[in-house]
DNA sequence: GGCGTATATGGCACTATAACCAATTAAGGT
DNA sequence: ACCTTAATTGGTTATAGTGCCATATACGCC
């Protein structure tokens, strides 16, 4: 493996990492329609001020997300509209999961 | 947020912390060419078998490995398709990072 | 300047992940 | 049956992630 595979891998784990948590994918989710406040996403996402802000931060490290200052408030967008395609696969996957446990159960019976 | 919504969500962050890993990422980009052994991956890894199984078996609990054994060896492959379309996306995102990082490298000269 | 609201950061306790070694299981060859 | 090879599992230790609290910073308003 050159230098620039071994690089490009570890840079496309750290994106996975910053978005393998319920909260940072609810997040994302949030931000497709719209941007949002951290004020409006703590309220969405139901914790602390402080944790919702280092999701937030751990999103705006890898490029996944902007934001934007405007008064003391802070808005939050996507960087990148292909997060929402990556996103949208890893549905897919969860679906076909689904159906492979139906199916198994299915089996069982 | 409904529960149907709140599973969801949490079984994409599982896929996706599944995902999040150099080594797991490696695998996948091997298994996209065709099936491997444990012992082959082991080999390309350059790390312990155990090492490898444990990745293998992390992949394969998420469904996005599948395992088939023959004789004394087991052969993995990728169990969705989908992935390489999620990892693909990955790539662009990350593409799209370093042309950032190049362009504020820019900016300070 | 002082106050209140919006974010961000540091610290701490807790949990989870990762890698190796050692031990186990499984299958073939002899 | 015994040995070898392939793979998995358990144990241990080191490191990283998470969430809350307390604290700091930034801004607007008075």
């Amino acid at each position: 493996m050159t230098n620039s595979e071994r690089y490009k891998i570890e840079a496309k784990a750290r994106v996975l990492k910053a978005l393998a948590h319920p909260t940072r994918l609810f997040i994302i989710d949030k931000l497709k329609v719209r941007t949002h406040c951290v004020c409006e996403l703590t309220e969405l996402v139901g914790a602390d001020t402080s944790t919702v802000s280092k999701h937030l931060s751990i999103l705006r490290h890898v490029g996944l997300v902007e934001s934007r200052k405007e008064g003391t408030m802070v808005h939050y967008s996507l960087a990148d509209e292909c997060v929402v395609k990556c996103v949208g696969c890893l549905g897919e996957i969860v679906h076909r999961q689904l159906e492979r446990q139906v199916a198994s159960l299915a089996d069982d019976a």
